[in-house]
DNA sequence: CCAACTGAACACGATC
DNA sequence: GATCGTGTTCAGTTGG
């Protein structure tokens, strides 16, 4: 066996790989979720309402899932028409 | 007037700035969880039971989180002395 | 009709039960809220510094439920190889 | 000295009796809240949509503050004309 | 005013 | 494939 395995099959080195990918990519998504946060602090200290500049953000983010629906249904039409 | 405002004296320019940074941030954050969806993918691909693996994430944050709050508590109580 | 029901098929009179069972519980738990609230100030009363009792209390909390996780995956564990 | 203390002049028995009387209240509403969410649970066994039955128990409860507002509203006024 | 805590919404995976 | 339960994440509230 070229590669060290418990009893139960599993291949230790690989899953401990897995994790740490793993764990690295919440560390940097903890970070980018420390820098939004700071951009609202900086909008803040501004004098912006973080709370309606949240507001804001979801109808947009909403607005444009909406779209790409929209989108998504356009060339499903087109599609139909296409056949 | 250097700077367009509107009546309520709101820099809009700056304002939207602010949010397509954050909407920017935002959308960095969402592809780093594809990317953690897609390592789970790979682990389950190989034979690994992710549900597991977020086990064992999960109790390795917080015995991490459990450390750094000893440490806060520690200066808490340095400080609470210090006085 | 035994039970009156309202155009849409619900029956009220099991809903409002529902609804005031929950409403009940809801002021327990508020109830038992002011309870801590006033040992907090019993405590800070005594000269005991609340921050530092909540941290003590945060830690204990996870210290207890990092044991009850190592628990749970143990018993993960034993699932997958008796699998 | 009747009471065992630490140099810090800390009545250590006293703060392990305050934080295990919260401790106990915590766990307490922890299984109210349990409560809550298993008649939750049969209300949707029943058929009734649990997000709709919490937008009218928050509505609800913000009528009762309103109302409570307004009592005490009333009585403030009563006290105003009764000197 | 900042930070922690709570409760609600969402999204994902599991199951039948 | 659809529904169900669960876990995660976000917004709101409250306390320091």
């Amino acid at each position: 066996m070229a590669v060290k395995k418990g009893s139960g099959g599993v291949d230790a080195g690989r899953l401990k790989s897995f994790i740490q990918r793993i764990e690295k990519l919440e560390e940097e998504r903890a970070g980018i979720g420390a820098d939004i946060k700071e951009v609202f602090s900086e909008a803040k200290s501004a004098g912006y309402d973080t709370k309606i500049m949240r507001q804001v953000i979801r109808i947009r983010k909403m607005d444009k899932a909406d779209r790409e629906e929209q989108d998504e249904l356009l060339t499903l039409y087109l599609n139909a028409v296409g056949e």
